[in-house]
DNA sequence: CGCAAATAAGAGTATATACACGTGTATCGT
DNA sequence: ACGATACACGTGTATATACTCTTATTTGCG
């Protein structure tokens, strides 16, 4: 509803014959990210912190490098997206048996904000599955794992 | 060849039905973009950085309003991410003859570095397209135009 | 002409992402 | 038991991304 600063938006450009794959996906995540933002507004998270808060949920407790796992991202990464999640309490931390760990929980209001946030994320998902399709999206997976294997060979 | 600062990755998760599709798509994203960083490594430039270049090669001069329209950015990411060109010499800003805009122009080294990366790029490119499949491919400049198209309707 | 509305851009703030480096802790071999 | 190694994590730095607010300019209208 608001977007681009002041400045108007135009028309987004034709499509470029021989574009660069990885630029064309970046495109597509930057715009669904806002479609489904936009969804989860009211809920206060946005769709990177809503999934991982549901993964938390899923694992708890569970170390941060388990949950860099679970997203395929990097270490340090998690524990900066933990950051906003905690200081709005929803997450917490605590050390693990294994001191050098960190084992982290959603707190009561973090289930709270999953449980306000799910019903805007189902809609949102439904609403991207119908417009994409079942093959789109089959496809979709398949070039995730693939790209995923491709950047596990360089590691 | 490097990544995940000291901690040992492990292989992928299983793949989970009814994942978001938001999320897929950002994995990928960032999986694809490690395989194209590294295959531009030694060229000093990363697979954003060089597209943009190429992108203002294309159109130059031009103003930062323009390329954010070119690469469907917000007007002030555009902003940011000229500044890192610009601090390594490879972009050049002026006054355009209306003073409130930007004209980006790039510079000779920056001539330099595109030839230099160039035939990285396409050999990732090459390697891609053919790890992919044009059917693969073909669905995800789809996805993409949808994706914008939603995107869009909320602004 | 003069001023209000529109436009282009910068600066401030915040999140998302990853790499290099450093620190504390566990493990394992001798 | 001890020391080397492996491991988990935090911090510093840098890029990528977007929103809000502010400033400088242009344009359009009366």
């Amino acid at each position: 509803m608001k977007r681009s600063t002041t400045n108007e938006v135009r028309a987004a450009p034709a499509p470029v014959a021989g574009e660069c794959v990885c630029v064309t996906l970046r495109r597509a995540a930057r715009a669904l990210s806002q479609v489904y933002d936009e969804a989860l507004a009211s809920s206060g998270l946005r769709i990177t912190q809503f999934s991982l808060l549901r993964g938390i949920a899923r694992l708890e407790p569970v170390s941060i490098g388990d949950l860099a796992q679970m997203q395929v991202l990097d270490r340090t990464t998690m524990s900066r997206n933990l950051a906003p999640l905690e200081r709005a309490g929803l997450v917490r931390q605590a050390p693990g048996d294994d001191r050098r760990t960190s084992q982290v929980q959603v707190t009561p209001a973090g289930h709270a904000a999953i449980a306000r946030a799910l019903p805007l994320w189902r809609k949102a998902q439904r609403r991207i599955r119908q417009e994409f399709g079942d093959a789109s999206l089959g496809q979709l997976r398949a070039l995730n794992a693939k790209a995923e294997a491709l950047a596990e060979q360089m590691r």
